[in-house]
DNA sequence: TTGAAAGCGCTAACAT
DNA sequence: ATGTTAGCGCTTTCAA
């Protein structure tokens, strides 16, 4: 026998009032009396009444889920924040479904387009290949919060670690290691759209022209999707083709790991021959042979600030407000073994 | 301007016909002509008309909500089963919802309490402190998966793996490269409830019988929930307690890392003076140094058996048949470079 | 083969 | 301070 389904006519009857004080009550919404508050509460407290979330989103034309659209799942970095996105939209009512583009620029336009979209009451979206313009282009009608890129004077809100200042402090602190030719994994050449690999990139050029090093562009090697996977094949095809370096700098903790692997099988040490970088402060880091030096991008407080955005714009239906907001969170250099370098002021 | 929202009348009005000829056609139904159906069709993509989950959940007196209710998302293993789940139930009309327990007693038993189900139309139950009576007492009223411990003749469906043979697989490998004295990560004495971690060890020990080979109860080793962090614990109270080993079988991939960890960090060569075997093969195992030895419990098989067992019963309203499915998937021993042993028959 | 009516649980808008 | 009405989009039931 399926439990007895307690509704609000339930809880009305019972307390001897109108399904709308009720639903005032529950609601927080002025106008009811102490007392008639009190009788209420009990009767909920009775008959152990809660609200049926489906009908609640359903009565105001709206879904209860929030989309997270994100490249992969393959590493730590998506799957922790979205777990703690998640839980900060559960505290209000909303759930969070996560979808994968895939890195790929269809899987990416697939996502955001109009039937996939308008199932969600708003989304936060990672976008590796598609830019501001084209994420506009689409035509999204709900809230959204873009993530992860750098992109001026777009209609989206938009929260951002500093990907350019903590690409400058990771290669920084690998010149002031003793590095002079470091390679960079998942490195791409700045063409147009900012991404995370173009922006982490400028950090890392950046820092080389402070320092008055000269960068060898073919030390800059992609890492398609920053796996595991391809930070070991990017060091394999450096070797390959015998060019000397004395450091790395590889975009994600995620494809480090990849590349303290190779750097393993070349026989070459860590930090001894070699420095090595990650970014992203994925706990897996301080277990790693030798323990990985990286970047941290404070993601507790960029989830925050995520989901009050997006809420804020889902609950008070202003899906596109005149002022979309440009936040910036800070990175921190974290140096463990892979480096030789002392931690910067 | 918020997109047009277009609904099954505006379909109706668009074809010449009524709702529920629009709704006959879009659910498969019998009873319309091929003219009638073909003119619905057109409608549907000429208007470009969705159905309304979130109306046709709320309909049913369904929420659309699939609970997965797992210990944690530290390691990738229930991020990776989560990614499965959501993909195969998001083909059928479902979505799912992770909730995290802690692997507490007080975590689970407030994940399964009758509020916090209520909101789901089924769930996956993976318990680590509860056994099936405990489940049972909680009076669960959606249908209900057990995931990953083994109980015998619960009222639930229970989909698990094999971890007895597992765990046998990963000693007889160790005893085969020449282990004697075998640690045992995460370890757990046989006591009444059966657990993952009860499972392998017996798996553990029943290898060392079938070997003759003695068990020495102060190498079987406690380890949390799990994690790196507890899997670098353990070997570092074994190395305190100055007890000899030459192998080590860690429950999850994810402890095993720390195990490798703490070996590098004690000096002790792998596989040279202590070989190490893991459980789940995780992706990230290739790429440890050395590379991780480990047992494949094909989740992906897994996960498809879970969801189809589930929504079979989500969608016949039947929580509670009288016959419940057990189904055991095997293991397989994955041979890398952390163990000496070869690839068994 | 097709349609009309009713209602799922909730809340905005409007009485009282 | 509290109640009544109406209706969100869909499908079950019953009628034509």
């Amino acid at each position: 026998m399926m439990g007895v389904v307690v509704t609000m006519s339930d809880v009305a009857r019972e307390a001897g009032v109108s399904k709308m004080t009720v639903s005032n009550v529950i609601n927080g919404r002025p106008g009811a009396s102490t007392d008639t508050r009190a009788r209420v509460l009990a009767a909920i407290e009775h008959l152990g009444y809660r609200v049926n979330a489906t009908a609640r989103h359903f009565r105001a034309g709206r879904s209860g889920a929030i989309g997270l659209l994100v490249p992969h799942l393959d590493g730590p970095y998506y799957a922790h924040l979205a777990a703690r996105l998640d839980t900060l939209a559960k505290a209000r009512g909303y759930h969070v479904i996560i979808e994968r583009t895939g890195a790929s620029r269809e899987g990416e336009l697939a996502a955001i387009s109009a039937g996939r979209v308008q199932q969600y009451d708003g989304i936060v979206f990672s976008p590796v290949q598609l830019d501001t313009a084209e994420v506009s282009a689409a035509g999204i009608e709900v809230p959204v919060v873009l993530l992860g890129e750098r992109d001026l004077a777009g209609p989206f809100d938009h929260v951002m670690m500093d990907n350019v200042a903590g690409g400058d402090l990771a290669t920084m602190h690998l010149i002031q290691g003793g590095a002079r030719r470091i390679a960079l994994v998942g490195g791409r050449q700045d063409v147009g759209v900012d991404s995370m690999a173009t922006l982490r990139t400028r950090g890392y050029r950046q820092a080389h022209a402070k320092a008055g090093i000269p960068v060898d562009e073919r030390l800059i090697v992609d890492a398609d999707s920053f796996t595991t996977a391809d930070g070991y094949d990017a060091v394999m095809r450096i070797a390959r083709d015998q060019l000397p370096f004395d450091g790395v700098f590889v975009l994600t903790d995620a494809a480090a790991m990849g590349v303290l692997r190779a750097l393993a099988d070349l026989g070459r040490r860590v930090p001894q021959d070699v420095q090595v970088v990650g970014f992203d402060n994925d706990v897996e880091g301080q277990y790693l042979v030798p323990r990985l030096s990286t970047i941290d991008p404070d993601n507790d407080s960029m989830a925050s600030r995520i989901m009050d955005l997006l809420l804020h714009r889902v609950d008070s239906r202003a899906p596109l407000a005149a002022h979309a907001v440009e936040v910036v969170t800070s990175a921190r250099l974290v140096v463990r073994e892979s480096t030789r370098g002392r931690v910067l002021a």
